[in-house]
DNA sequence: CGCTAGATTGAACCAAATCAACCGTAGTGG
DNA sequence: CCACTACGGTTGATTTGGTTCAATCTAGCG
């Protein structure tokens, strides 16, 4: 849903995105108005395959990426949060390479990939933020992979649970279904490890699907033993 | 081990390669002479966590990039061939991610990460490329999560198959310990599955390390019917 | 108040991990 | 030149974790 024009000069959250470190003589060059869009929750913002016109960049909510194998499975390769950007390959002028999802109410800023790249020639602040955002959404592919993807069921929901987790060591936790979609296993593996992790008090619940998380105990589970391995959570977006 | 200069002028992958489409007046930008390297079966290019001063392009052989656990353990997250560049997030002035090693004997490009950065501003030419490789790392990074972490042994394998068999469907296959690392399985299940696949004659012996694949039975059991899923072995690079 | 979709529990089954033994080949040193 | 060794490859037996399938429960909702 459409919901007006950004004004960058006055974002709330500038500091963390794409236009972070503009300067005022750099915004003059984007052609248009950033549009901002509003998605309720489970609405796609762009479907795999679509010629990539614009990327994203979320304000506000979670954006999942989904690969839907053609058997109708479905695997979460991705989740985005404030600050992070979605559809970057369209930069690159290729299609989107997954389906963006909103999780819950999710609002975006719509910048056209052809603004970005006029910009990405003239303006190093933006082309360096161009870089680090490459650079994020590769170290996060990689990341899934070590750190969703392996291990068994209890230690990838443990490091699920830890990128959950905010400040207040508390969690929103989503259908059974996309957990299951994160860590490649079945929503009813899913369940009955949350129960055993409620049973183990790693983790209490607070309200519907959202609950208190015992952050040290699952750090252990985790295998993120103090130092050796860096926190997946550590999202510079 | 240095194996002297590069004359990208007449470099004989050029078409695949990062410097495609650079024109003369771009070459007199790189300060400095491009230096080769080969590698040994076996040797590290770079390790993981050091700071990145280079981007290396693949000539020949085939790299490896190594996710080393706390534990010993170690997990494959991405196999580089010829026309490919390791090392990417250098650019963005980040250490290396993973662990670079030589799966044979291996050649590269050692190209100043510095260099590229200052060619990039001013040549529209390599900037696209660049763009380019980003976008292939952070496809080949997602692909890597749907098709070689997802799915039952024999299906990983023969999508690893399908990924290492060239145009003669002849492929050459390492140790069971790196397909292992590869597909997050444990050498005895990857053995037991390729000695099913020789049963079935979906693969055949050729000499050492070396088989026949039946591509289209391959296929099938990897889940490729048709078209419906794109081939991961569509490398651009 | 009944309906429905998601959440949960249970039981049987199966794929992969684990543990252990053995084989085969490439070195290595006598 | 051959025995010895080491290491990767292979096979087998057993265990375990996760899937599958089916039944039941629960919360939200018209």
């Amino acid at each position: 849903m459409f919901d007006g024009y950004a004004n960058c000069h006055q974002c709330d959250i500038r500091d963390f995105v794409l236009f972070a470190e503009l300067i005022d003589s750099d915004f003059d060059l984007i052609a248009h108005p950033i549009p901002k869009y509003i998605y309720e929750a489970g609405s796609i913002i762009y479907p795999a395959g679509d010629a990539g016109q614009a990327i994203f960049t979320v304000r506000h909510g979670i954006v999942k990426l989904v690969y839907f194998g053609p058997d109708g499975s479905q695997r979460i390769v991705g989740l985005l949060r404030v600050g992070s950007v979605a559809g970057i390959e369209a930069l690159a002028g290729k299609p989107y390479e997954q389906t963006a999802i909103a999780m819950d109410e999710v609002h975006v800023c719509r910048i056209a990939s052809e603004d970005v790249n006029r910009l990405d020639l003239v303006s190093p602040r933006l082309h360096r933020q161009l870089v680090e955002r490459w650079y994020i959404s590769l170290r996060d592919a990689n990341n899934w992979i070590i750190y969703m993807s392996t291990g068994e069921a209890k230690v990838r929901l443990a490091r699920l649970l830890l990128y959950l987790t905010g400040i207040e060591n508390e969690c929103e936790l989503f259908s059974r279904e996309d957990i299951g979609a994160v860590l490649g296993l079945t929503s009813e593996t899913v369940i009955r490890t949350i129960t055993d992790f409620k049973e183990a008090r790693l983790i209490s619940k607070k309200k519907r699907n959202y609950c208190k998380c015992d952050t040290k105990a699952l750090r252990s589970m985790a295998g993120y033993e103090s130092r050796s391995i860096p926190d997946p959570n550590q999202h510079t977006s």
